[in-house]
This record gives structure tokens, C-alpha cells and sequence, in this order.
DNA sequence: ACCTGAACACCGTTCAAGT
DNA sequence: ACCTGAACACCGTTCAAGT
């Protein structure tokens, strides 16, 4: 039994990557398997492993799909804002984004590649145009100096990563709840109005 | 066989928390099973079942001694640095630490309990006395403003321990890369700028 | 060339059975 | 009461063997 040619290796690559965000989405990525998405497609885990390699790069592919449609919605949410800054903007986005598609989520941030390989380029530079975009937001706030837009850029993309996380987490629970989004919003409000104070 | 009273159930929890870290720490969270541990300390998987209910409990606990080791240093760390603000010695600290034990911090964040059981309150205590630490630095230089320096602290704590996420999960690495000092450093030198601008 | 499925070396979890 | 070790239902990974 072999060769059975219902799908394209594209074709099934597709799949696979679809019945995997599926499954966590569904079931969390700690119930996540590759078997389970064989299982799903009706293929076995060998055809898994023929077209993915290795169980981290199958991850890779579906954190690259979360990436893009992430994106997309950020680009989105960018255009069609009404009112607050853009900075505001994707702040508020990016923590109604995190505890919307939380499953996914955390596929993304708690999956750490081995400690000797690196992650590919090719994802890099997906994460890399996040930081493009706010860097894009923020030039003019510091007179277009690129160099301060982009250590901006990283901090706040950071630290609004880090309020989201430990909000997501109930680690801020205990601490007096207030809100991730008024936290995130209060960063920008004062980083900015620190970062323009300094001459 | 059985009831072989070598150690106490006290002495054979901190055998197994003992043994859980030195894995951790030597092999990575990815490495690290139960199994590993009780192979180590020369008990059966049963008996670690037997101590600790479930593996969840026993990342906890193992989480719980990282917590405890990672405060008296952050603690020893506020009372001994020379220069700078008290602020500004803890974020250093955070970085410095988050990466000198990389593996314990990964075990740390990484590890989310089952979406529908809550984190015990013993542990959130636990987590909690980091932001009474900040706290309690921020009071004077927001007038005093209890709420103002709780606020600021859950911020400034996410934030820097975002930025750490980023960096050490090699995300940062294609957006020019400045160090997470540096992006530490300036994220708390801004937003305390800009915290004491508003009135 | 493409896909299978068995084999391997692991997991967490449970629990009847020993002393 | 304390601890064992086998059993269960899973994993990721590999690869000879089929069409």
C-alpha cells in the first residue's frame, strides 16, 4: 500500500497545517500531536514526517500561519482605527488579539526551538515586520530618528508582550486586578510622554 | 517490596526537588520528566506520584524553589548595588538573572497549568512578593501614590519580562540588536520619566 | 516517488499487590 | 503506611517494505 495520490504535497502541507491549528485552537497546544493531526487528515504519521522533517518544524510552519493571519488583522486594525494614537491602537489590538486566539497564542510564545539550533530566518523576518510596523508608527513621535523609533518599537512590542503574558498566565491575579488593557495603555501613555521629555 | 523508610516524606520531597532542578538546569525543561527524577533518586515513578498527586504539582513545586532562590538573590541584589536607582538595579538584576539561569526561567514562564485549573494561591503569594518589592521602590518617587506604584510596578515587571522573553527566545536577534540591558535600562528610565511628567 | 505501518525508546498516570 | 512495578494509553522518530 503507497502512492496514493489524493493530494499534492502542497496540498497536503495545507492540510496539515489547517487540522493543526484546528486542533489547537480546539484542544490547547498542550493536547497538541503530530499523530493527532495524521489521524485528522487520514494520512499516517510517516507522510507527516515526509513533509515536515521533524515535529519542530511542523510547529514552526503552524506558529508562521498564526504570524500571518496575526498581521493581517494588526494591518487591519491599523487602517480602520478611529480614535487614540496608532500606537494606542495596536497596543489595544494586540491584547484583545492575545486573550481572543489565547491557544494559538501560546503555541507561538511557549514553543522554544532546542537551545543549539536557531530559529530559520525565514520565520525571524515574520516576526521582524511587527516591529516594522511600529516602528513606522512611531518615527514621527521622535522627529524620524529611526535608530530611537526602532529601541521603541522593541521595548514597547516587549513590554506589552510581557504585561499580556503575565495577565494570560493569572500571575497577575493575586497583585490587584487591573486590566491588561489599561496596563498596556498606561505603558504607552507614559513612555511615550518620558521619551519626548528627554532631549 | 515495599515501605523502605531510607528517607522521610519530607526528605524524599527535597531529594526529588533537588534532583528535578539539577535536570532541569543541566538538560533543559524540554529534557525534563518525572521519570528522569525518580531514575535519579532511586525511587519508582509511583512514589513521586505517590508525593507530589501529579506532574503538574511537582513542576510547581520545582517552580515554587526557583521563585524562592531567584527573590533572596533579587532581595541580596537591591541591598548591595551602589549606583543607580534602586529601579534600575532590580530591571539589571531581572535581565541578568532570566539569563544566567535560562533554564529554570524557561521552566518557569514556559510551563501553564491546564486551562481549566487555577494556579494554587500559595504559588500566586509566591509570585506576588516581587511586585510588593518593586512596589515599594516606585512609593517615593510617585509621591506616595499607593495605587500609582502598584500600577507601575505590575508594568515595569511585565515589561522588562517581556523584553527578556524576546531576547532570549532569539526574536530580537533580526531587529537589530541591542542588548535587553540596554532595552531594560531605557524602558524604566522613560516611563518613570514620563510617569512623573503627568500630574 | 510516495506513503505505509511496525518498531523503538520514551512519556504521564493508575493501582493492585507486596511488606 | 509506604513503596513497587506492571499495565495503559499515549508520545516523537526512524525506516524497511510495499505499490
Amino acid at each position: 500500500m503507497a502512492r496514493r495520490s489524493d493530494h499534492s504535497r502542497e496540498e497536503l502541507k495545507e492540510l496539515a497545517i489547517r487540522a493543526g491549528l484546528k486542533i489547537i485552537r480546539n484542544e490547547g497546544f498542550k493536547n497538541f500531536s503530530a499523530r493527532k493531526v495524521a489521524s485528522e487528515i487520514g494520512y499516517t504519521i510517516g507522510t507527516l514526517y515526509h513533509i515536515f522533517g521533524t515535529y519542530d518544524d511542523f510547529v514552526l510552519h503552524l506558529n508562521a500561519r498564526t504570524l500571518d493571519t496575526w498581521y493581517s488583522a494588526m494591518e487591519e486594525a491599523l487602517h480602520t482605527h478611529k480614535k487614540g494614537t496608532p500606537i494606542h491602537a495596536l497596543a489595544t489590538f494586540y491584547i484583545r488579539y492575545s486573550k481572543e486566539h489565547y491557544n494559538e497564542w501560546v503555541a507561538l510564545f511557549e514553543y522554544h526551538v532546542q537551545e543549539d539550533k536557531r530559529v530559520p530566518d525565514w520565520y525571524l523576518s515574520k516576526m521582524g515586520r511587527f516591529f516594522v510596523l511600529i516602528e513606522k508608527q512611531l518615527l514621527p513621535i521622535v522627529k524620524n530618528n529611526r535608530k530611537k523609533a526602532r529601541r521603541a518599537a522593541q521595548i514597547l512590542w516587549g513590554g506589552i508582550h510581557g504585561i499580556s503574558i503575565l495577565s494570560l498566565s493569572g500571575k497577575l491575579d493575586l497583585v490587584g486586578a487591573e486590566s491588561s488593557e489599561i496596563l498596556a495603555s498606561s505603558l504607552v501613555d507614559s513612555y511615550l510622554s518620558g521619551i519626548n521629555a528627554e532631549k
